[in-house]
DNA sequence: GCTCAAAGAGCACGATCGGTCACTTTCTGT
DNA sequence: ACAGAAAGTGACCGATCGTGCTCTTTGAGC
């Protein structure tokens, strides 16, 4: 059954793909079998549905980002190392590695959020998960550590300036956007630190 | 002339509607027409096609996007007291005016930004006019006058914390996100304001 | 190397997509 | 009040949507 891992693994990657450059609601499955290489109904012996597939998609994606963001820093010790690299890998991710469509998980955001079914539930689910991985880094900013209310405020503008990047780098192609969410970012780290 | 008009402002507010709940993409001229009250063809005597609509949609939007913002704040004194309310009423557009959808702005701005096309042409180029209309209002924060580098470093930050307001807020239905968002644009302000 | 399931192709389905056209109704300017 | 334009309807077009079906090809385990 290897063959058939391989191929789905290439049909969640264009999905992903084409999902965050038109919106899951955009996707054709015609599109994405072409853009595979397979026919229309060859993707339903991967896939029982397109809902499904989405699902899928989503799920991967989440991995790959929170494996690409936290990867590589249990190497460096906890507090302002590691949540310095979670930044500019979280920046990478939206501008360098995703350069086609942008994140998957902005654009979802975006596109699910009055959109209640079971995509959304995951979307949720796991962006839960992930205010809680990136919290636990936050907090031993300090010693003592931050509190449950500093930690989620200082998460919270990161994830602003992150998302503020990538407005300004995708749409408006504002090449001094990185600059600024990292200067913003500093600021905010003297901050919390010194606080 | 006059019943025309009425009809065609009602398609392109529920055209704003649905475009900010499921995307332009996903917007059909069936559902549209449904909820406007419409047949589909007599859609067509308002608009020569499909994204002719969009157009319409996204250049009205912005008119109220700018109208809600800017309109009440000729009243106050230039600097700290308009820009916070410009802050507070940006905030509002995204939060309470448009609690069905989300800001329309935003989601354009996600779902278009690797979309060429005249929908992102008009999207750039309104952006951009808001842009200078915002430095404008932010350089009077300091006397001297803020420099376009300070100016434009600010307004990167005030937008971020809507954006990261917006994604708390409607995605995760966080409700300490305002109070977040205020307090981070407090605290820029405070910084703008002695620097 | 044979076997049998997995992988994939091809076709057809009902529904819906954006859009056209001929027609009727409704409004407005005079 | 009446003429003519504007507003709106319903039927229909070809294309595409997600999905089911039958069939063939391919690959992996014995």
């Amino acid at each position: 059954m290897r063959k058939g891992d391989a191929t789905k693994a290439r049909i969640l990657d264009e999905t992903a793909r084409q999902a965050a450059v038109k919106g899951f609601g955009a996707v054709s499955l015609n599109d994405v079998a072409e853009a595979v290489g397979l026919s229309k109904s060859g993707l339903f012996k991967h896939f029982e549905s397109k809902e499904v597939m989405e699902l899928a998609t989503l799920d991967q994606g989440f991995d790959r980002f929170v494996d690409y963001i936290l990867g590589p820093v249990g190497t460096l010790p906890p507090g302002r190392p590691r949540v310095e690299m979670i930044f500019d890998r979280w920046l990478d991710w939206s501008e360098v590695e995703n350069a086609a469509g942008g994140c998957l998980i902005v654009a979802a955001s975006v596109e699910l959020d009055d959109q209640p079914g079971p995509l959304r539930d995951l979307l949720i689910r796991r962006v839960k998960q992930w205010r809680k991985a990136l919290a636990r880094e936050v907090k031993a900013l300090r010693d003592p550590e931050l509190s449950d209310e500093e930690a989620a405020s200082v998460g919270f503008q990161m994830k602003s300036y992150v998302l503020g990047q990538a407005d300004a780098k995708r749409l408006m192609g504002d090449s001094t956007a990185r600059k600024a969410a990292h200067a913003a970012f500093a600021a905010l780290l003297d901050r919390t630190v010194a606080g």
